[in-house]
DNA sequence: TATTCGGACGGGGCCACACTTGACT
DNA sequence: GTAGTCAAGTGTGGCCCCGTCCGAA
């Protein structure tokens, strides 16, 4: 709502540590704290309750009652870690499979990726599939994917726009997005050259025990290379490497079949469609003793989701209505400190 | 109907410092 | 393996600033 980032009242946080490190700091911390991230499951049920929270004339009735619903402060308090415990998978399920019903859009990748290409292919004209992108400028491309399908568009256009901002203000270098089918392409171009060049193709020398090298006598032409999901194992290396350290495989398991991605088979149609069709693993379900079971072995699977997300979103619609925004307080004791500081206008100040 | 203005609202920064955490001895 | 030390990081509450919203002019 409040773009803290721009105006002239933003100032600089002292820096606590800046100050600090004049000192002879012992030794750098090598292991860096666990980061209090908020993951997007709670950014998923979260960002509904701030829409809510914010003031528009049509939700104002809505604020008024729900007054109380605010952000859960403490995503990772072992509270809320128990209680999300057997939540997870329903809010899975319910990021990507949502209902009309419960007044959310359906939100998947694809449908994030679509919807929004599609809005800003208007926006702007350069933004490819293909084409590598940093987030620049407010406008980025890559916004969309925290977008949730709401009522309330633009306002989550405005966090967006917050978000990016703030997003802006750090290192634009520290992130970049870089697609996997350019990279791969590159290096299998070096890898055709330099294979070419000493192997001699067919099953030569230049063939290391069959693994994925394209001078293994599989010929593929340079537009299928580019779907193919390029993963070279030097097997017989891997072999030699574990001959003496015993199986590779558990014990009782039967070794993972490893698909062959040049198999014309997977190379047909869409690459990724293939690829997770061969990847896809077995999705598990659990019973009410807690153990796990593949899902396709359930009689009718159609039933078997209806009723489970079904089960999921009354769920989540109990959890959400029995929701604690209350702040809550970790430390007790440092409250009272802090009840006990001295302030000069809200603030702390030093005592003398 | 479109524009401007001002009040209301809410998010978040700021401050000091006791306390927590994690690395190291 | 355990205890102690140290430094970096965290959390706390009240006030204020400022962006946003919305109704009135």
């Amino acid at each position: 709502m409040c773009n803290k980032n721009s105006g002239s009242r933003r100032r600089r946080r002292k820096s606590k540590s800046s100050s600090v490190s004049l000192k002879a700091s012992r030794k750098t911390r090598t292991k860096t704290r666990k980061p209090k991230y908020l993951s997007l499951l709670h950014l998923e049920e979260n960002l509904p309750q701030m829409n809510l929270n914010t003031k528009t004339s049509s939700n104002n009735d809505n604020n008024k009652s729900n007054h109380q619903q605010q952000l859960n402060l403490f995503p990772l308090h072992p509270e809320n870690l128990v209680e999300d415990k057997d939540t997870q998978y329903d809010n899975v399920c319910l990021l990507f499979n949502t209902t009309e019903e419960d007044n959310v859009h359906a939100v998947t990748l694809n449908g994030i990726l679509d919807d929004e290409s599609s809005d800003y292919k208007n926006e702007t004209t350069t933004t490819t599939t293909t084409t590598t992108t940093t987030t620049t400028s407010d406008e980025s491309p890559l916004s969309p994917s925290l977008t949730y399908g709401y009522s309330g568009e633009d306002h989550t256009r405005s966090l967006e726009r917050s978000a990016m901002k703030g997003k802006k203000e750090r290192d634009e270098s520290e992130e970049k997005w870089v697609v996997y089918s350019e990279v791969v392409e590159k290096k299998e171009m070096e890898e055709v050259s330099s294979c070419d060049g000493g192997g001699g193709g067919g099953d030569g020398g230049g063939d290391r025990g069959g693994a994925w090298c394209i001078s293994s006598g599989s010929i593929i032409s340079k537009k299928k290379m580019k779907k193919l999901l390029a993963l070279k194992l030097d097997y017989q290396e891997i072999m030699n490497a574990w001959s003496d350290k015993g199986p590779l495989y558990i014990e009782g398991e039967s070794p993972h079949t490893v698909p062959d991605l040049n198999d014309a088979a997977h190379v047909l149609g869409d690459v990724w469609g293939s690829v997770s069709d061969v990847w896809r693993v077995p999705e598990m379900v659990t019973n009410n003793v807690g153990s796990f079971k593949v899902k396709e072995e359930y009689e009718g699977k159609e039933d078997w989701r209806r009723g489970h997300r079904e089960a999921s979103v009354l769920r989540y619609k109990e959890k959400r209505r029995n929701r604690l925004f209350s702040k809550r307080i970790r430390y007790e004791v440092r409250k009272l400190n802090a009840e006990k500081r001295p302030r000069l206008k809200g603030r702390f100040v030093k005592r003398d």
